[in-house]
DNA sequence: GCGACAG
DNA sequence: ATCTTGTCGC
């Protein structure tokens, strides 16, 4: 199924922030996300020398944590990393993978923000809308916001606040672990999002989805070039 | 103006 | 993200 164009990726970065701030509008964080039967994980990954792009999207199965389908694409990027403007960057290249799938997932976990931005689009909202799909934003690291420094133990969570605003879960996935930046891409809330991350996260300090996606583009580098 | 800044 | 040596710990 071909997936409608929201608006075009070859924007200034002025146009690109302006943009972001309508799209956000339109991103939906009120729903509870709904029993995940197959789960979805992007992750991009490039080379050094020239600018090659390495994209890999992966569904798994939420009973038996089996992977289902995946898909790899290597090409050109067409946008620089400007912070805050990722997507314009990742996205395309994962929503060409996403749209060779066989099966429709029912969440997207992407490594990036969801609303925990800026201006509120981080990649997991900006592809949710795309695909109008529940999506979650699954960081290793903080873009924007503050937060208190969350209990040591696998569970434990603090509020991400961004002014004034909650905008996501600093969340410890491990006893002892640095925590990840959980945070509501599109069609989910925030308890959706620490739920979805939670269950599929195992004895390693990101998601099970999130690493296997990872694991695969970097085999996709291996194969393909470098 | 200064510092920060997902991947 | 990528580069890069050793090192601490299960």
């Amino acid at each position: 199924m071909a997936i409608p164009p929201l608006h075009r990726w070859d924007l200034s970065p002025d146009e690109a922030r302006s943009l972001q701030r309508e799209l956000a509008d339109r991103v939906d964080t009120g729903s509870p996300l709904g029993p995940c039967r197959l789960i979805a994980a992007a992750d991009v990954s490039y080379t050094r020398g020239d600018d090659r792009l390495f994209a890999a999207v992966v569904v798994i199965d939420a009973e038996t944590s089996e992977l289902v389908e995946r898909v790899g694409l290597v090409e050109r990027a067409r946008y620089p990393y400007v912070p805050g403007l990722l997507s314009f960057r990742e996205a395309p290249p994962v929503l060409e993978a996403f749209g060779r799938l066989k099966h429709r997932p029912d969440v997207l976990l992407c490594d990036g923000q969801g609303i925990a931005h800026p201006r509120r689009l981080g990649i997991a909202s900006h592809v949710g809308l795309w695909l109008d799909l529940p999506t979650v934003g699954c960081a290793k690291s903080l873009l924007c916001g503050s937060y208190d420094e969350p209990g040591p133990g696998r569970g434990d969570r603090s509020p991400l606040i961004h002014r004034g605003e909650v905008v996501g879960t600093v969340l410890r996935t491990r006893d002892r672990i640095s925590p990840v930046f959980v945070s509501p891409g599109h069609r989910c809330d925030a308890e959706g999002a620490v739920r979805i991350v939670m269950e599929t996260t195992g004895n390693y300090r990101l998601c099970t989805p999130v690493r296997m996606a990872h694991a695969f583009v970097n085999e996709l580098r291996r194969g393909a070039g470098e």
